[in-house]
DNA sequence: TTGACGACCATGAAAACCCATGTTATCCCA
DNA sequence: TGGGATAACATGGGTTTTCATGGTCGTCAA
């Protein structure tokens, strides 16, 4: 399964293409489709593009099929992810093309940053994504009072 | 499996022509059949037109064969899905011929919208789309908690 | 004959492909 | 350890191919 880390912030060019970073890029060797799989992040709060790899899609969709094909359960669901994904593969030389959706709904023109999320990534205008960060911070220092630290799971608790 | 993504809206011409999106068709090679399988929805929420490859059909039909045989219930079902669908071949530039009956139900006229679902897809009037779609969207974002939107944790992967 | 349908051809626009360049990071050896 | 050689990568631009779309012709059947 591919781990992708780290921010990464590459130029799109006035075809609207960008450098998928190396280092996703290799983290998606040997996927059925050599490219990345983005749709729209479907919360209000950011505009941002989520992304992955084809076999996160196949997964997705085999579970769905399998569990009731016909039921309304999953039907926005289906709809909503699957009818707004697009393909992006990648160029000879690992450069995608953003669809003009995908960058209104960023609002990316001339630079996109990639966000490593661990099994996904996201795409982000930089200063959108910076905002985001501060806003974050800005949560987390208030909730702060609200963490706690599980006993059981402390640094100095190597066991279990 | 083929995974259909996106949405494509393409034109219909006067000879009731449609291009099924090539990423679609590219989705479909190396099936019994060339073509598309398409039957009215009979959800009675929309009415859009759904379609697969051929395979899909067979899959579907051996398990409800295996699962109830003899039931009053599968014989519905089969009666409204298998009665209602049509084989639609390509032509030799990858377009269908949209019969009456579905237009019609679909309320297609000039323009027709493929929107993939995964492991299938569908065909609507762009308008009644765009009505659904943003309904769809509100009801998935609401119960968002309620979806497991992870797929790397799907019935597939049990395992870690 | 008319009308539906299938095969075949033409065309413009958009997407995929290929090559060139500069810059940075990595490697190797003196 | 310095520094040059090499490779990897991001970026720019041009060219070919694909694709959607429109049309014509021929065939088979009602």
């Amino acid at each position: 399964m591919p781990l992708f880390l780290s921010t990464h912030v590459n130029k799109v060019d006035r075809k609207a293409r960008v450098s998928v970073p190396a280092q996703f890029r290799t983290a998606l060797v040997g996927q059925s489709f050599a490219g990345i799989i983005a749709f729209p992040s479907f919360r209000e709060a950011y505009q941002a593009i989520e992304g992955s790899g084809v076999d996160r899609m196949e997964r997705l969709s085999a579970s769905l099929d399998r569990l009731n094909p016909f039921s309304d359960e999953h039907d926005d669901f289906a709809s909503v992810i699957f009818g707004a994904a697009v393909p992006l593969s990648f160029d000879g030389d690992g450069r995608i093309v953003l669809p003009e959706h995908l960058r209104a709904h960023a609002g990316i023109t001339d630079q996109a940053a990639f966000v490593g999320r661990g099994a996904t990534f996201q795409i982000w205008e930089p200063d959108a994504l910076s905002a985001f960060h501060e806003e974050a911070r800005r949560r987390a220092r208030e909730s702060r009072a609200n963490l706690r630290l599980d006993p059981g799971r402390g640094p100095d608790d190597e066991r279990r």
